[in-house]
This record gives structure tokens, sequence and C-alpha cells, in this order.
DNA sequence: AGGGTAAATGCAAGCGCTTACAATTGGCAT
DNA sequence: ATGCCAATTGTAAGCGCTTGCATTTACCCT
């Protein structure tokens, strides 16, 4: 067991200084090209790789951006978080994900855990938190954005996209047919403003024509399938059956898909599932799932592209709306009869 | 703009020093209580967080394990990585994760950026990679576990189950209801165990049948649902068209699914699919997937479990076997005729 | 050759934390 | 009270790296 090389080792061989070393690992051009050989060759002589922490520590800086999503269990972050990574890595910068399985307190922690990770930047899914994390956040000085999540008066850095616009949208795509009894099965909306906005939404399309969405019309679900066929079960056994299903996300759209199956309604003939997210899922699954696109990867991209900029450029953090749009599949139609 | 606080800012609010608050972080009860809780004060006051460079410099450990998979476009690690953090989690350790996108440069990259982050052990996935490798991390005195591969003869601890074993009963499954004509579509195979020994167990399970994997029968492609359909067509264009795909994951096999479904060929009276890994995917789709279960949780709770025992109290690095079994959905049938 | 300037390199002071070791304190038996 | 031991707490030396400033070197002009 060797132990680590450190730069002291690799100066000692290159018979230079640290600070020499230290010089070719950040700024190859500020020392002449034949010390430079000479560092380089010792470095890769010891299989020399710094020590991070050490550098964070001397520095103050970590080429680093932090992401907290609430859940890697399905997709539905999975692009978004990959095509920020692709912006990051292009930039030299590393990505650090971690998850608050939608916990409040979790997500505080890993909040903390990066900061003391010494991140550069904070990558956080929408707004809903409490306001003293914001306060910390910015006593701490520490750069963030919000992604998933988009209004006009925002008052931080978002992008992301309006969801309850854009649940609006879908609940009228399937009120334009015909549908006057509707179900919904939503995301948890506490303390998640993505599930409290789409049910919003839901609520203004039907207001809208005059309708109202009943409490026992909506059903609030974890983010899981078998959550989702619970949900729709319980509402496709109501008395006054729903003839349209207004999922919070494709997960559990595709929850309530299975129900449907189960008690051999057909879809989209006898009942109508619309989903939200467009996930990979959504369009593998039988009906294919009529549902809402949003911009995974723009947003991800988007957010890097900023932080980036930010970090290296000091330009200001800015928000950006994104659309959104309605992918039409096979699971709405119009209502029986 | 508040700096962020320091130990030694906390140590002056609470009148001690700041080996006594490195003590309430680190062993409490080294401590009297009354002074554990004026220290906790001043920490809360201050909204003191430790500095992770600054410790991992000081102490040399990290309390992190790295770990670097494929990818996270879709949910083939995602269980099992969740649960490799749930099982961290209860020791207080952190997980990293990283992304090699099945490429093997990146993913030695990955590896250099965490050990030069100070993890104290690291989970990789599978076991073909260049021998340098091993060496470094065996220079390096990193202790790692390979996860999702296991043999007999194993040169590092690994933690899995044997792809080819598993393959070979899933083939079985397939030719003892009848099907002779069989196509494979694989993953790539190239620096990829499980996709390798994969194809090499289907051609064992025929090979005891006096049976022969032609070339045209095997077609390899990346991990998405559409490349899965691309090469599902190809197969099924074939004169004698096989009665029997046999995936070598899951995502493949749904866009076999969906190549038969455009091709107007019925699952599983016409043509018989399988998957491999079962992700929550198979159960969702039309038919439903049949498919051979892995452990996911198991291996990353495993694993997790071994390298802190490891960590913590200097138990050596072992491997693990787990079994794998079919679970027969709806996508498999007799052939047809 | 001498002088001046810019480029290249070295020096050394930390960055915030842990920890061996030293100093102090408190409690208890004598 | 006195003495002793164990429990607490403090002191201070780094951990490996960056960086402002000082020093040396290289090069060009006169």
């Amino acid at each position: 067991m060797k132990a680590r090389p450190t730069l002291q080792d690799v100066s000692r061989l290159a018979r230079v200084s640290t600070a020499t070393v230290s010089r070719v690992l950040n700024e190859p051009d500020r020392v002449r090209s034949d010390t430079r050989a000479q560092v380089e060759a010792a470095i890769a002589e010891l299989g020399y790789a710094p020590h991070f922490g050490a550098r964070a520590l001397a520095s103050n800086r970590t080429s680093t951006i932090g992401a907290i999503i609430p859940t890697m269990e399905n997709a539905i972050f999975a692009r978004g978080i990959q095509a920020l990574q692709e912006e990051l890595a292009g930039a030299a910068y590393t990505l650090l994900v971690a998850t608050s399985s939608y916990d409040a307190d979790r997500e505080f922690q890993q909040i903390q855990s990066l900061i003391g990770r010494g991140v550069d930047g904070l990558v956080l899914i929408g707004e809903d938190r409490d306001a003293s994390v914001y306060q910390m956040l910015q006593e701490r000085a520490v750069p963030f954005v919000l992604v998933w999540a988009w209004r006009a008066d925002a008052a931080y850095p978002s992008i992301g996209f309006d969801n309850r616009a854009s649940a609006v949208e879908i609940a009228d795509h399937v009120l334009d047919l015909g549908h006057r009894r509707v179900g919904m099965i939503a995301g948890l909306t506490d303390g998640n403003d993505r599930a409290r906005l789409r049910v919003a939404g839901v609520r203004d399309a039907m207001a809208a024509r005059g309708m109202l969405l009943r409490d026992d019309q909506l059903i609030e679900a974890p983010y899981t399938m078998a959550d989702g066929a619970v949900a729709a079960h319980q509402l496709l056994a109501m008395r006054d059956r729903p003839t349209a299903l207004i999922c919070g996300n494709d997960v559990l759209a595709v929850g309530a898909l299975a129900a449907a199956r189960d008690l051999g309604l057909s879809v989209p003939d006898q009942v109508s599932v619309t989903g939200f997210d467009n996930i990979e899922l959504s369009g593998a699954v039988t009906p294919a799932l009529t549902t809402v696109h949003v911009p995974h990867r723009r947003m991800g991209q988007t957010a890097g592209a900023r932080l980036l900029a930010h970090c290296r450029a000091g330009e200001a953090l800015t928000g950006a709306a994104f659309k959104t749009h309605i992918v039409e599949r096979e699971s709405v139609g119009p209502p029986p009869r």
C-alpha cells in the first residue's frame, strides 16, 4: 500500500517548487515549456492526482455543481440531469447528484452537505421550500437555480415551465372532448409545487367551464405505479364513474392504465387517461399515453449554462421559461356514448 | 454576503477550543453534556456546517463511497443505487454517483476523480475493464467491489449473479416451449461482460440442444428502446422469421415489443419476447414482459454493507452470489402452429 | 558589457479541520 | 484537607494545495 503521492513528491522529483507544480496544473502557460514537460513527466511517473479536498480548502472553489433531485427511482429527472452533466462536463465541471426522497428535511441536509462539499452552485427542483432554506442559501451566497418551475413573478431564478398553465392545457384538451365527469390523481402536493400547481391548473380549466373538482374526485398518491393504480381503482369505483382520469404525472397514469385494464375498462373508449412529464415509459405502454411533454433536456442544459456563466463570468443568474406541449397518443378519446 | 462560519467561529461563540467543537461533532460522548449543549447551540445559531475538504484533508477519510454506473437514463441501476445509498446513509456515509455512459475511458476518469475526492471505497458495475485500471486501484489501495457480476473464479470481490447461467435459464425456458427459430437482441458486448455473458448463456443453451445461433440471428444494439425496435424489425424481416426474440435486457425487449406491434405480429401468439433485468417498466407494458429478475436491491445493499464493514472494521472484502429467477408474465408462449 | 524589463520561479502563509499530547478539572478515597 | 486517577478540555502541529509577493532568470537595448 503505497501512500498517495502529493504535490510535494512531484515537486521533489521534478526539482522545482510546489508552486510551479501547482501552476502546471492550473495555469500551464505561466510556466516555461521545458519545466512544464519535466513536471508532467514527474506527475506521470508518480501517477499523481491532486487531492480534491486540499485544493478546495486552499482555493475555495471546487469546479463542482450540486443537484438535488427527489428521486432516481424513476426516469423523471434522469434526462435533465444527464443534460446538465453534459453541459458541465464541457466546462470541466463536475456534477454531484443527491436525492431527497421528496422529503424537505432530507433535502435541507443534502443542501448542507453539498455546501459543505464546497459546490460552486446548486440546482434545485421546484420552488416549494421553507423560507429559512432560501435565507440560508442567500446568507451563504450560494448561487442556485430552480428547475421544473417557472412563474412570471418568481422570487428566484427559475428555469422551467408554467406547471399551472400546462395543466390547464391538458385539462382543456380533455374537457374539449366533452368529458364532464373527471377524476384527478395528483402527486403528493405537500411541499411539491409541481403537484400543487397541476391540481390548480386542472381546477382552473374546470372553473372556466363552471365545473368543480370535488374532493372525492381528487386523490393524491405517492410517486409509484402501484399507488396510481390504487387511486384509479378508487376513482373508477365511484357511482358516477369518471370518464377521464387526469394524472399529475406519467407514473401515476401508467398505474391508472393498469387499473383500468384490471377492471376490464377499455382505454380510451370507456375511460380516458392523461399523464404529465412525458418520460420514456409513456410511449411504451399500451395504449400509449397522451401526456404533456416537458423540456427535460433544455432545463438541465440551461441550468448548467447559467450557473457556469455565473461562476466563471460573474453573470447574474436569471430564469428562463420554456413551453410544454401535449403529446397526443392513444389514451384519450371522447367520453363514451 | 456573510462568510461561511468556521469551526473557530463556533468555538469562539461557545467559548471553548476548536478541539472541543470538533469533538462534539465527531465523538459527542467524549465531551460533557453541558459543554456539548453549549456548542450545539452555537452551531445552530451560526448555521455552521463543517467544511468537507478541510475535514478530509485533516482526517484522511471522507465517509464517502463512490459508485460509477453506466447510465442514469433508464432505471436499470436506479434501484440498486437507491438501496446502496440507504445502506450507507444508515452509517452516515455519503454516496457519490458518477456515470460513464458505457465508456471505458470515461469510467477511468470518473474513478480518478472519485479517488481524488478521497472516497473510502468504490462500487463498480461489472468486471470488464482494462488490467491497468485494476492495477491502479490496487496500488492506490482503494477498496472496491464489483456488482452485477459474479463468477466462481472471480479475481475481485464480486457481488452479483451469474449472468451466463441466468441467460441459459431464460433460453431454456424459451427452448423448452418448442421454439427452434430464435433471434437474439443483445446489448453492446464490447467491454460489457453482462451483455457478453448473456449472449454466451443463450449460445450454451442452444448448443446443449445441438442448435447454433447464427450471426444473422444475433444483433447487438445500444441501450434504448428505439434501437431494440430497429433490431427486432431486422430480425423479424428474415425469411425464416424467429418465433422467439431473446433480448439482453428489458429496454431492448420493450423496443422489440413495439416493433412486433408495428408489424402486426401478436405477442406471444406469433412471436415470443423475453427481457432481462426486470425493471419496473417490464410489468407495465402490454403484453407484460417475461423476464429475468435480478436482485437489484440486494446487490446494492450488500455492496454497501461489505464496503462499510471493510472501512470500519477492516473486514476483508468478499463477493456474494445471488440467484435470479424468471418472472413469467405474458410475452412468452409456445411457437405458432 | 551594463542596465532594464518582463517572464519564470520560489517562498511561505494560510485554507478549516483533526488529533496526539499536555494541562486542567472534578470526584473520591484516605 | 491531601493525593490520585479519570474525565474533560486546551494547545498546536500538521493534512496537501493555492497564491500574493519576493526573488531570480532570460532577453533585449544601448
